[in-house]
RNA sequence: GUGGGUGUAGCUCAGUCGGUAGAGCACUGGGUUGUGGUCCCAGGUGUCGCGGGUUCAAUUCCCGUCACUCACCCCA
């Protein structure tokens, strides 16, 4: 029993599998840069109200999931729970929406919710997101969608779908509302759900109970209530994606945690993961950046959750990511080799070759083990006969294969050696 | 916030129908005095989650508690 342990509901990683964590975030790195997203680094915390007024005091999210606490001068702060809200705040601070028109930004890190941990549920998750700030062209709606579902493929990932919908907007939502709402009240509902009818009649058709399910079979559904310009635009957002050869699958009883999504709303779902089964998802935003102080300008974002891609990438039996911890393994043998190769790997490290030693004296046997376990394609073996010769044995692991080389030109042979 | 499951070695777990514990992996050394991945031998560690109760005796049974975990809810 240690002393201390990390705070509840909360991931670490290490070797090997951190090395899947960073393949992760790079992949989404590069599947997003290829769109032309430039990332922005953002603070962790944010004024409380940003949250409330962004994300919408009703969510479960604001109401009860935030870790927020008072500063030393008194500010209300909290950890972010989620990434839209402070880009767009940044957004409008700094003006970014006085250029070209959309913005386009993506960001990665931590993100906070006091919740009841479980399997791909975490208190401090990692998220990678997008944001295209500007523009209500469905084209820039399907991109989104397009470099997200090009990112879950770069990382191995198959075994996932991708649903989408359309929430409708202010001009239709409404009236749709109203209507699912007259509609539940001659259901016999329970207490709970009655309770959810009346704040977010919505997520009564996302109910998971087949009992429920059969109850609202033939429940109103947004997408047969559309007005014609959410009607339009949803159209041709499949059309766009069916272009870029994205496969979805319509679930018009789709709903999101989160107020400020309005149109277009998708959900990548994968069946390897326990109950939290997605993987990612996102939507339009019309009124946030109205709503946050800034321009009335229309926006569409996704986050990924990394952890549980990671964990998908676990559950499809990837193996994703370098695992080698370096290329070149030194084994010396006595204390003259150990100054020697000391040198040596200083020297191939600068020449940006990943380089450890055997260090602690091990025996002979237990260093080429540690080379062994190290992942390096490479040994250097130097003992005191090779010294006197001014040589130094380089050995390939995968095949065995040694020969002397000169220790003078050690860089250019082990690199020749490691080139394919 | 509400339920279920589980807490034993660094990790994964077995076990004691109550007499204070084992395996595999990992680690170190040796077999092979200058060669790893296979094999063989040797080596070490546990407040058996914590507190209380029953008992001659509790890691084992009972109660409580904490932690972890899965699920509801919600979401990444």
């Amino acid at each position: 029993m240690s002393m201390f342990a990390a705070p509840k509901g909360v991931p670490e990683y290490f070797p090997p599998l951190s090395a899947t964590f960073l393949a992760v975030r790079n992949t989404m790195l590069r599947s997003v840069s290829l769109a032309g997203y430039g990332y922005v680094e953002l603070p962790i915390f944010e004024d409380t109200a940003l949250f409330a007024r962004g994300v919408g005091e009703s969510t479960d999210v604001v109401s009860k999931e935030m870790y927020t606490f008072p500063d030393r001068a008194g500010r209300s702060l909290t950890l972010r729970p989620e990434g839209t809200a402070g880009v767009v705040r940044a957004v409008i601070e700094h003006g970014l929406d006085r250029g070209q028109l959309p913005v386009k930004l993506c960001y990665t890190g931590p993100f906070f919710r006091y919740e009841q941990p479980q399997a791909g549920r975490y208190r401090q998750f990692q998220q990678f997101g997008v944001e295209a700030i500007g523009t209500d062209d469905p084209a820039v709606d399907a991109e989104v969608i397009a470099i997200a579902d090009a990112g879950y493929r770069d990382a191995g990932l198959t075994a996932y779908r991708l649903e989408l919908t359309s929430l409708g907007d202010t001009a239709c939502r409404p009236a749709y509302r109203e209507l699912l709402q007259a509609y539940l009240r001659d259901l016999p509902l329970d207490a709970e759900t009655r309770r959810r009818a009346d704040l977010n009649p919505l997520r009564v058709l996302d109910d998971k109970r087949p009992e429920m399910h059969t109850l609202l079979a033939d429940a109103p559904l947004m997408v047969d209530h559309l007005c014609a310009a959410c009607r339009e635009h949803y159209d041709r957002v499949k059309g766009y994606l069916t272009d870029l050869g994205v496969k979805f699958t319509e679930n018009p009883r789709m709903v999101r945690g989160l107020d400020y999504y309005t149109r277009t709303t998708f959900e990548f779902v994968h069946d390897g993961l326990g109950s939290q089964s997605g993987i990612g998802g996102g939507g339009r935003y019309d009124g946030l950046m109205a709503e946050l102080g800034g321009q009335a300008l229309s926006g569409i974002g996704f986050g990924l959750g990394v952890d549980r891609i990671v964990l998908a990438s676990q559950a499809e039996g990837l193996t994703v990511g370098d695992q080698a911890r370096c290329d070149v393994f030194c084994v010396p043998l006595g204390e003259a080799a150990k100054d020697r190769l000391v040198a040596a790997a200083g020297a191939l490290r600068a020449a940006g070759v990943r380089v450890d030693l055997a260090y602690g004296g091990k025996g002979l046997k237990g260093s080429m083990k540690a080379a062994d376990r190290s992942g390096a394609r490479l040994a250097l073996v130097l003992g005191e006969r090779d010294l006197a010769e001014g040589v130094v044995q380089l050995k390939d692991l995968a095949s065995g294969d040694q020969r002397p080389v000169p220790l003078a030109d050690l860089v250019t042979s082990v690199r020749d050696a490691l080139s394919p």
